[in-house]
DNA sequence: GTTGCCATTAGCCAAAAGTCGAATCACATC
DNA sequence: GATGTGATTCGACTTTTGGCTAATGGCAAC
């Protein structure tokens, strides 16, 4: 078995206990599997850059920095090679329906008991995409505004990326540039770029543009 | 029957078609009644200050200047006297229940069949509070946020009101000067009084704020 | 009538936002 | 090694925001 060789997990949510859980239903379906953890945007990064060659990712839809499916888009389109599982506290049907057509691989609401877990981490380490039972996947298409919103984020680098998110929680450029260390030239210069990459002209409309993505659930949950 | 006296009412839909079809189904409900049409959020306040003493009010919850329950918490708040009927293409029941907590007296289904709907209208017109059948009421209260930031908007007064929809498209002070025909200066004193009386401190936070009231699906529609 | 609130505007000022051009660095390609 | 592309960084400059004061007129309540 090749899979119980190397195999290199992350699983990105901001609630510590349920990492654990789900880190536990991993290593029960792969033996030595290796596993890392990032519970905000900032650490998925750093631990998606520092393991290129991870096998799964694990995302909640939720967490300090993402809402909605802005990660699951970015995450797609910049990793491609990375299959991507969404872990949501939310399972309405739309919202896993929205999932997939962003590119997840699967959907596990969180309230699926243990051994429904497990038994969809085997069903996705074989390549299928698995979901819910009793989920009409017969909707209509994804949203063509939401989808070109999603196109034009994923072409945003790393960077550009986080300082949209952050666009998005209302701050300043002078708290943005103070919390990644840089000046505030630098925070305008990425602003102007993600302007001009999602087609808009202030930053308030990026953020409309951004909530396009979002759940609305996800938002009165926080 | 006092009702077939002079009752007035106000359909305010942006759909020509849906508008006719209601306005039928007031007649049939009510004979004589007076009808008035709005198909914007300010052909809306024209036609309810004209109007004060109208005796129901049939809102859409997505029309030109409006999403989402924004609307419908400011109706409810600086008219009181004015019962107010939800008719929206969303049904989902998360929804109706926002509607309700909002303030609504009633929830119509666009979907619903026309005898519905007229048996719907009389039973509002007596007074009660109709639901489309099936419809769970035992759920969450309004998330406070949802709530504090409904009350903040109700504070707001027509204009200042009108401007803070117009932030949320992401318009400039000039832009929403020219298109409401007053000078920047006054529009800056809005928004001024705006972000005071949401407590935010600039306009994208306000946005933000404003999104909360915004149903997703309200948005996929668009 | 007086008082208070709202809408309107101007003018001023400081802060924030956004644009441009330029330097640096990494990384890939020839 | 040279070249090129693109990300990141930043300072200088312009525009937009937002706060404050002050003045006007309308309108409703007391």
């Amino acid at each position: 078995m090749t899979l119980s060789d190397t195999s290199t997990f992350i699983v990105a949510d901001d609630h510590p206990l349920f990492r654990e859980a789900l880190i536990h239903a991993v290593h029960n379906c792969v033996a030595g599997a290796e596993i890392f953890e990032a519970d905000s945007l900032a650490s998925l990064y750093d631990v998606v850059e520092a393991n290129p060659d991870a096998d799964l990712l694990f995302l909640d839809l939720n967490m300090p920095g993402v809402s909605g499916f802005s990660a699951l888009a970015y995450m797609r389109n910049n990793h491609e090679s990375l299959p991507t599982v969404v872990v949501s506290a939310i399972d309405d049907p739309s919202v896993i329906r929205r999932a997939i057509q962003h590119g997840a691989s699967g959907f596990i609401p969180k309230s699926s008991p243990i051994r429904t877990i497990e038994s969809a981490i085997d069903s996705i380490l074989q390549g299928e995409v698995w979901l819910p039972d009793n989920v009409d996947m017969e909707g209509d298409d994804l949203d063509s505004e939401e989808a070109r919103v999603a196109a034009a984020m994923s072409a945003l680098t790393p960077h550009q990326f986080r300082v949209l998110m952050m666009l998005g929680e209302g701050l300043l450029n002078k708290q943005i540039a103070y919390q990644l260390g840089v000046s505030e030239a630098t925070i305008k210069a990425h602003v102007t770029a993600i302007l001009r990459k999602m087609q808009v002209t202030n930053r308030t409309q990026a953020v409309l543009a951004v909530q396009q993505l979002n759940t609305k659930d996800a938002v009165l949950i926080e």
